[in-house]
DNA sequence: CGAATGACCAAGC
DNA sequence: GGCTTGGCCATTC
């Protein structure tokens, strides 16, 4: 397509979270730099929003460590329960620690 | 086209 | 240490 703005952007964040391995998590801006969006973190909240049943999209949480999932209802529950069954550790504060468990490309 | 929105981030108070 | 503000960029009305 001659129009960079396309939906191709969604489409590769979804590729690039369908890379990351089991027990491993990203963060949005992560994903939106290494997609060339150093500030369009946003950008990939709403390719979450939308994303579809085979994107891995609870190992995406935001730079805190936090799961974010505010639209899902009962999705903070899903999403914990998911990681913690790839082996993730969650902190007493709910939080992952990132500098364990944070993946990066290569 | 302009204004509002959003699964964010960093800085400020 | 928790809440508020601004910025960022694409999507939607």
């Amino acid at each position: 397509m001659t129009s960079p703005t396309n939906k191709d952007f969604f489409q590769r964040v979804y590729n690039w979270v369908s890379q990351v391995p089991a027990g491993r998590v990203v963060t949005y801006g992560q994903i939106a730099a290494a997609l060339g969006h150093p500030r369009g973190a946003r950008l990939v909240g709403w390719a979450m929003r939308v994303c579809p049943d085979d994107v891995p999209w609870h190992r995406v949480i935001n730079a805190r460590g936090a799961l974010s999932t505010r639209p899902l209802p009962g999705g903070f529950h899903l999403q914990r329960a998911l990681l913690e069954d790839e082996g993730i550790q969650f902190e007493s504060d709910g939080r992952i620690d990132l500098r364990i468990y944070r993946w990066s490309e290569q």
